[in-house]
DNA sequence: CCCATAATCACCCGAAAGGATGACGACAAA
DNA sequence: TTTGTCGTCATCCTTTCGGGTGATTATGGG
């Protein structure tokens, strides 16, 4: 900053010493003063608005617009499913249980029997440490196992 | 714009008569063509400082940061609980049946017995078209019952 | 090839959940 | 005042869940 007001002034300093030189050399005229003071009047402007330019230029208003992203992508919890020894049947099953199904319609739609089916979420409840489907359900959100 | 410029240069007319004036009547000294040319610079200067920031102010530069928000605000669709009918008390026991409460559980809470959840839920479930309590929680979601 | 793991299935039993129905008091709207 | 909704509670009964135990079959890594 004090490095622009140094120039500035070295540019005034410099201006008035030209113009003298120039007012008694060749601009020696009726109204030299009116010429003079308007060149001045003209340069200055000039300096004073870059100067603004200069002082206003970085000022650039940082607006923070939260935009919600419409779909969170989801990936896996692969990690925290090692941890708990968390195997891909019993993470398939407790996709459909969070989907609502029942025993009896995971059977179905995988193809084996209801008491397979049992096992498997008994053993995923464990791991979960969870008591209800609704628990491990509620659990397996947190945990990012199931979107 | 043009309305800034017109001042401008009416500002910069006056000043060169007032200064005619004052040179003429008291500032008849020896250097009074630098003190002109100081007072005409320093007059412009200032102006083109102001009109330099006139000229940039509202070039607000908005930069979009995309935030993504760990904690998406949930506000409860009371327009689809009319529509289906739930009372307030249905929808607060499905809050607690998503966080894998049991019914027993649920009951304590409130200090309610356990047949009054019951029948909350049983009707919930009516109106929810759905079979299972792990049924009702995942649709609530999908209609925005809860979070 | 053998072993560990995963996936499969069965049976039993108790607990929890769910369906159907009836009832009662509080409270607000008509 | 009557009517309707809401919240409460109960009883009976069926279905679903969940725990425990045991067993068989793939399958892949050492």
């Amino acid at each position: 900053m004090k490095k622009h007001i140094l120039i500035y002034g070295l540019c005034g300093g410099i201006l008035i010493v030209v113009l003298k030189l120039i007012e008694y050399r060749f601009l020696v005229l009726e109204h030299s003063v009116e010429i003079y003071g308007g060149l001045v009047a003209v340069v200055f402007a000039a300096l004073g608005i870059w100067l603004g330019l200069k002082l206003t230029k970085k000022k650039e208003t940082v607006v923070v617009k939260e935009i919600r992203v419409a779909a969170p992508p989801f990936s896996v919890n692969e990690t925290r499913l090692r941890e708990l020894g968390i195997t891909r049947r019993e993470r398939e099953i407790l996709e459909l249980i969070a989907m609502g199904l029942s025993n009896r319609e995971i059977a179905e739609k995988l193809f084996v029997s209801e008491n397979t089916i049992k096992t498997h979420s008994s053993r995923l409840f464990d791991k979960l440490s969870a008591k209800r489907r609704t628990q491990a359900v509620q659990i397996g959100k947190e945990l990012g196992l199931i979107p």
